[in-house]
DNA sequence: ACTTTGACTTCGG
DNA sequence: TCCGAAGCCAAAG
């Protein structure tokens, strides 16, 4: 899944979004399905995937598992989000697929 | 083929 | 800064 090897290529030390992934994925918008393959997947690093604005995204425990892994990779907090200035890992980008310009039409 | 389901995102108040 | 509503989309059932 294109979803599952984007993920595996945020290096260590490095964050990313669901959205970004998605995106980098050639799924533009989908940021819930990468939501999807983090639970169901193995072997992935799902401590480096969080959400908009780089604040963490789950529940209890699991919250406080992902924010220890993170700063043992030396991963900055600023606060309860992480300081995706520095730590945001930038795809090369993503290959301009297909459905991308739609983007947002109105609300 | 149709409905449900998320570790989401963005906008407005 | 916090909360609710609406949008969005592929995968599972």
């Amino acid at each position: 899944m294109r979803i599952e090897a984007a993920i595996r290529r945020i290096p260590k030390g490095k964050v990313s979004t669901y959205g970004a992934i998605a995106r980098a994925a050639g799924f533009s918008g989908a940021a819930r399905q990468v939501a999807q393959v983090l639970h169901r997947g193995f072997h992935l690093p799902w401590q480096r995937v969080l959400g908009a604005g780089g604040e963490i995204k789950l529940g209890g425990d699991a919250a406080l598992e992902q924010r220890f892994r993170l700063e043992s990779e030396g991963v900055r907090f600023r606060g309860r989000r992480v300081d995706m200035k520095q730590c945001e890992y930038k795809f090369p980008l993503a290959r301009t697929t297909w459905k991308n310009s739609a983007r947002r039409a109105g609300h």
